[in-house]
DNA sequence: GTTCTTACA
DNA sequence: TGTAAGCA
């Protein structure tokens, strides 16, 4: 079985997903909606998420942290930002790629101090 | 008992 | 976003 299966077989239910990105069912469902992460259905209705849809969730939270709100997160989205991690075995990172990799964390690891204080309202100003 | 949708504050 | 109603 290919780790990609791995990752996007869906198996948790809303209940244990709650628990592992501390996200309420609402705003789990409410991400959803915005097509950020694509949860599969049981035959009896019920959202049945993946590895991949919890690894989304949690950094939606990083970005609610740090205080955009969902035109904010969008963009990052939509531009392709995302940290796809684990996508590449470890061993078959090049030295030039895990520059890169350590670059970005620190990049957005820096973002809260360079946001601090802002509120939501004045972040999303740079997301319109 | 848990989750779902819809709707209101 | 929280919460409540009415279902499945």
């Amino acid at each position: 079985m290919t780790n990609r299966v791995r990752r996007t077989m869906p198996l948790l239910p809303i209940s244990i997903v709650m628990q592992l990105t501390e996200l309420t069912a609402r705003q789990i469902r409410y991400y959803e909606e915005h097509e950020l992460i694509y949860p599969a259905r049981t035959e009896g209705n019920k959202r049945m998420f993946s590895l991949d849809d919890v690894d989304i969730l949690l950094e939606i939270k990083d970005y609610l942290d740090q205080g955009l709100n969902m035109a904010g997160i969008r963009k990052i989205f939509d531009l392709g930002l995302r940290h796809e991690n684990v996508k590449v075995e470890p061993k078959h990172i090049s030295d030039e790629e895990l520059r890169i990799l350590l670059r970005e964390q620190l990049k957005h690891q820096a973002r809260p101090y360079e946001l601090g204080g802002f509120k939501q309202s004045d972040l999303s100003r740079f997301f319109h």
